[in-house]
DNA sequence: GAATACCATTCGATAATGTCGAATGATGGT
DNA sequence: ACCATCATTCGACATTATCGAATGGTATTC
């Protein structure tokens, strides 16, 4: 790990948290000097990755980063191959449609397809839930034994509404239960009033490269078993179009026979 | 410049136009040697600004990125100001609206508002367009000084379409009358059957803090008188509320009586 | 099926590089 | 008019990143 890289990242990390901050302010929530701290801003400066306001001097998050992600979006496979199942999706359920992929501890939304009422709805690409309270996240975490782990052993899982699921021994066992049908269920356990509906995405390696899931307020739960059956379907043949052979995946990555699978190059660390 | 990290952005960069490289890729294009690269790669990965595909070891762009780049948006004031002018504006003259900021040669859409005719629109936020070559940035250009001297001396104006305007000084002249009327435009010169009218924005400190304009195919070409007016309204109102107080804002910044204007924090290097 | 070419990754010695404390200059507040 | 605050600059030091060579594994070729 290289540490100048990696207090340039931080920086940018920091910036997300609070919106303006002064190169001081930088500095301590880093607790580094703030010279250091201006020579990588200075750096971050050149590529736009950041701006300085030419007034206060303070610092925000730059174009650059916008653009990057815009062409993360893009070179998303399971982005484009969502698309028209989500579309699909919303129009027979009525329900706002999410797409995410996993990121550490949480999940990212990759697409958001608006409830079909012709609302006005906030576009939630780039939101991040903590993948413990949201189906999305249980749907991925059921399947991606990596992810799981990080939350189940050390991790502590914090609390966003009286819902939340914060023992991890009784998030392992609706795991378990995940694991079993492909779809993950929440109560009000990100936010109160909404409830979650998701399913795995995966692909042709079998493991889970996201899910794809509905949010229905609480006073439509429990949704129709008509829904979580198109749920099903959709994320079925979306995995099937990204090269599963099965669905929902076989549950965790083999342990003990994982030295037999074929990997085309050298394990990535 | 910090040697370490400004690789590192390089190296995003590149991932931004390969969409999915091999480290050994990586490592030519930045003439680096590979291990160099291995070491800010592997740091990238950590903080999730990329990931590796398990299969094939190459990069790609990580799911960090997009969330970077939601905040982004967020924290823009530019953003939210604009959004409900820009959904009136697209809705009385019936075509999409776009909101860009500058970025060294480029401007980067940052709002986008679809054509209210009900058709599926790809989403534009996230974007890049030579400056030079679109309303948008003609717009942006005549008012920010800064922006328009890397173009006008040295740069190179590349071509998009045949109608690109490639020659600085045709570019120069443009652009003083664009100082004239806050209102610039462009035919075919980005994408051909594409037409652009574009209006600077501006704040309270009186520079160019992007532009607002409409897209229009070119059989709609010219467009109403009633159109110019209703952008020019959106402009002045949009300015107005990020504490403009003339609009358009006095071109170029002050040169030699710029030593007296009141800065509240040291000049921004 | 054996051998080769390729590639991501690891390791360690070297010196180039980033780091940090102190100084600067300019600003806004008292 | 003074002081406190803040971004910025500078230079000496040693920590740190860099790079070449080696490793282990996979695809490809004959």
């Amino acid at each position: 790990m290289i540490q100048s890289v990696d207090r340039a990242l931080r920086i940018l990390t920091v910036l997300q948290g609070g919106h303006r901050l002064s190169l001081g302010e930088i500095a301590q929530r880093l607790d580094l000097p703030p010279s250091t701290v201006h020579g990588i801003v200075r750096t971050l400066l050149v590529h736009r990755m950041i701006v300085q306001e030419h007034d206060s001097g303070q610092y925000r998050l730059g174009p650059a980063v916008l653009t990057l992600g815009n062409v993360y979006l893009d070179t998303l496979e399971l982005r484009s191959r969502v698309a028209p199942w989500a579309e699909d999706l919303a129009r027979r359920t009525g329900f706002a449609v999410r797409t995410a992929v996993a990121m550490a501890e949480d999940v990212v939304v990759v697409h958001h397809e608006p409830r079909p009422d012709g609302s006005r709805q906030m576009p939630e690409v780039g939101i991040v839930i903590p993948a413990h309270a949201s189906a999305l996240g249980k749907a991925i975490l059921a399947f991606d034994e990596e992810a799981a782990e990080g939350l189940l052993d050390g991790g502590i899982l914090r609390s966003m509404t009286g819902e939340t699921v914060t023992d991890a021994r009784a998030l392992g066992k609706q795991l378990d239960q995940v694991r079993l049908t492909g779809i993950a269920e929440e109560v009000e356990e990100a936010v109160l009033g909404e409830c979650g509906l998701a399913a795995v995405l995966s692909d042709r390696l079998g493991g889970a490269v996201g899910a794809m899931g509905l949010v229905a307020p609480t006073s439509d739960w429990p949704v129709a078993a008509g829904v979580v059956a198109s749920l099903r379907t959709a994320a079925r043949s979306v995995s099937r179009e990204l090269g599963a052979t099965s669905w929902p995946p076989v549950g965790h990555a083999p342990r003990a026979s994982e030295m037999g699978t074929r990997r085309r190059r050298p394990r990535p660390a």
